[in-house]
DNA sequence: TGAAAAATACCTATTTCTAGGTATTTTCTT
DNA sequence: AAGAAAATACCTAGAAATAGGTATTTTTCA
């Protein structure tokens, strides 16, 4: 056994891997085996490449970073993914727990911040950005709840609408009844007392969960 | 006069930051003066550097990186603007002629294509990339002048459809026929290429409209 | 294991939106 | 003053969203 770590990183802008192969450079326990832009191109990788930690950006497509964060844990429980986040999406703190990452850091968070997760990892333990976690305390949990009270099968659903994508074909590519996105769809205006898809997109973005 | 190029980059997401200052620090004739996550900041480093190009992320807030341009072309005209997108954002052409900028380029271009560019800069030439290029040839001139940029009336529209306001609602409170915010809706989408409202919102609120 | 939450699915009726037009008037700009 | 752009308005047909239900199955969690 050795003590090199080695890193898969994931995002679909090639500028931000370039970045993060430079910053990972200069440390010597740290090798990246692997990069990726898509969920897809994660799950190839794992095939190819002993992996010890997956840094993943939230915003890849196909799966997103927590879909991928879950399958990653099924196949493969030793590897510990780092989840990398644009905004501070505190909708997603759930998300993240769900999906059995290790480590949730903001990407202006700075280089040092991921090589402390690393670390932590290393040791078995949790990270997560000292400005998310603010928003772990603040929030008291039932407030939290009600405030959205959105399944993540809703939140799913959101996602998808604020793309132009409507129920027909959300229904498609759920591999669902369109009766049922368009239950869900009810569901949630009821549950956020909005009056259609428009202001439920204006929501979704001041909430930060677009 | 040397021929040290003195950059400013800008960009909300301090990793992408990170990363481009290591990229630019294996360039001996390139040095990073200044950098900044908002508009405003880009404007004050101005104040306080002699800045030869400016790297500017199109999604950078406050303002955005087209409108960052326009100030910075007004009031330092010598400088040259490289506007970073992140997607292949043909909407925005239009909007990059504008603004007065002399190169765009996608995120996800690699950093040889970034060099490049600084260089064409330098010798005062424009670049584009070649992803992006495709496209202005793609799109008729007639065409490319209908299909963009929103009227005032437009934006006043789009912001009510954002309170979750519908059209007949909007037509009682601006005095208008209900016939005539529906074409102008219907303007809207055709104008911007986009499917349904909740799109729309989506482009707004990314494009700092709402 | 039992209750609660989430996800699923169906039905009807009505309203609203979208897409395809055309066309006139007003305002801006050169 | 002429032309372009913006704003206005109308018509039709079809697609999609919304609102009111009900109800079963699956997951989650205490």
């Amino acid at each position: 056994m050795n003590n090199l770590t080695k890193i898969l990183i994931a995002d679909d802008h090639q500028l931000f891997l370039d970045g993060l192969k430079l910053i990972f450079s200069n440390i010597p326990y740290i090798e990246i085996v692997a990069e990726a832009k898509t969920g897809i191109q994660v799950i190839e990788a794992f095939e190819l490449h002993q992996i010890d930690i997956a840094i993943l950006d939230v915003n890849m497509p196909k799966p997103n970073g927590f879909e991928t964060c879950k399958l990653i844990q099924q196949k493969y429980p030793k590897c510990k993914v780092i989840i990398l986040t644009m905004y501070n999406e505190n909708a997603f703190i759930r998300e993240f727990f769900k999906s059995g990452a290790s480590a949730y850091i903001l990407k202006n968070a700075g280089k040092a911040e991921l090589l402390i997760a690393i670390d932590k990892l290393n040791k078995g333990e949790k990270y997560i950005s000292k400005e998310l976690e603010k928003d772990f305390e603040n929030i008291p949990k039932d407030d939290f709840v009600k405030t959205f009270s959105l399944t993540p099968r809703e939140i799913e659903i959101i996602c998808m609408l604020g793309k132009g994508i409507n129920s027909n074909e959300i229904s498609e590519k759920l591999f669902l009844s369109a009766y049922t996105v368009i239950t869900h769809r009810k569901n949630i205006l009821k549950k956020l007392s909005l009056k259609n898809t428009a202001e439920l997109m204006s929501f979704a973005y001041e909430k930060g969960l677009l």
